[in-house]
DNA sequence: TAGTTATGTAACAGAATGCAACAAAATCTA
DNA sequence: TAGATTTTGTTGCATTCTGTTACATAACTA
């Protein structure tokens, strides 16, 4: 589908703003609003393709405006709260959301949640659920995104860690282009597939790099696909080529 | 989801023409019944995706019928009565309920509680259609919705005790979502009957999915399809074709 | 060259997970 | 119904994972 365009109604600017980043530098597009009428013109003005609802928005209610959009639009929706109580949760899905969160939550969960519904909502349209198969090929290296698989030159398999396979997906995402630390650990926790509860602080990635290039470098001390750049952070630094399987 | 086919199970007749009429207006495929009878001929007939059951069926008793239902078939069920009071109310969601609306009732207030199980058992684990009878495959292996049956690639039967398949049923009805402990053991206590008598404490999920892999992985050691998401949980990570039979 | 800064990495600690062994509960059988 | 068997939750320990810290080394600057 094209770039998804995800609403993100909450009436604390900060978490809006959190969340709005947090899903724009893992590829969606998002759409801030602070309340009702905001997300009405929002909806009415284009397409959107999923709505994240605080279920507390000030004065106003989240399910009542939840209750409102379903029997209006047919968007998808996912509640957020701060409350986790079990009375919440299903309050939630009886006025028609299609999944819940509760604050404050993991990202990657989030993001989990928020692919899911969105897949789900896509193979309803279609029907036809094309899930990511593809394989990236690199310096004799191969990765397979849809079993995680990784295989050395000789076709030895080699066990990476969740965070180290998280890496490595991020660094394929970005051949050829430095990375900073910090850009690594944002999207580090946003790949779904490596986990850590909170911001990475400190040298994580650098022994994080070293752990990865001790698996897939040939020489880990004069590293070829994984490089540094002095002052700046880390490189994927050789071609990939992505196979469609 | 296709076009919903609700039930609506009451004998007093004009009661029955009106909910019927009503809910056809409103897009669904509305089936009149008035006995145990005519409900299990439609049932065992076709697809039924929700029964809207009126508590007072003249002799027989809707409460009875509710449990026999939720017994054997896995169909949401709305309870209808006359009596608000609270103790026929609770009496409702004992046996098996998904909710519960009181006569005389706001039509948009029925249609609403409709919408709502509808999407609730449509995201929960509303694989267990058990009329339908669909056979999952995955991976080679096939587990077959009705009998319960699981057969390995080489089919060869495996015995799974009750909890895991009710596990199986979980992941199978959210493949390639990660799971929460805490939904896996929601999900799974809503599974058995209409009860969730005790939260599953501890590590008890941990050890259920240790069991499981025992039995379905190939190499439980490095499972691939039961896949832990470290600091999340659990995902069923391969893709299912299902067969209706 | 000496001093400064950035990076590599071993060692450690805390947390999450796997799992065997046990105990309690449920189910079966004679 | 008593006893055997199966199922299921709990517990404790082993293992794995991952971030932090401390120090060594490399790179850069003046």
């Amino acid at each position: 589908m094209a770039i998804p365009r995800i609403l993100v109604v909450d009436d604390d600017p900060d978490m809006r703003q959190m969340m709005t980043q947090f899903l724009r530098q893992n590829g969606s597009i998002a759409l801030p609003a602070a309340n009702e009428t905001e997300v009405r013109s929002h909806i009415d003005g284009g397409r959107v393709d999923l709505v994240l609802l605080d279920v507390m928005l000030g004065d106003e209610n989240g399910l009542e405006i939840c209750k409102r959009l379903r029997r209006e639009q047919d968007v998808p929706i996912i509640m957020v709260s701060a409350l986790s109580a079990d009375h919440q949760r299903m309050e939630g899905y009886a006025v028609g959301a299609d999944d819940y969160i509760a604050k404050p939550f993991n990202p990657n969960l989030l993001l989990a949640r928020v692919k899911a519904v969105l897949s789900r909502a896509r193979r309803s349209a279609s029907l036809v659920h094309r899930r990511n198969t593809k394989t990236f090929h690199f310096d004799g290296w191969t990765y397979d995104a849809k079993t995680g698989d990784v295989l050395s030159p000789v076709k030895v398999q080699v066990a990476l860690s969740h965070r180290e396979t998280a890496l490595l997906q991020v660094l394929l995402a970005n051949p050829h282009i430095p990375l900073t630390r910090e850009e690594i650990a944002t999207n580090l926790d946003a790949t779904g597939e490596g986990q850590s509860p909170s911001e990475a602080t400190g040298r994580a990635i650098d022994v994080l790099v070293g752990r990865l290039r001790n698996k897939i470098e040939a020489n880990p001390k004069e590293p070829q696909i994984l490089k540094t750049e002095r002052g700046v952070g880390y490189v994927f630094a050789v071609d990939i080529a992505v196979s469609d399987t």
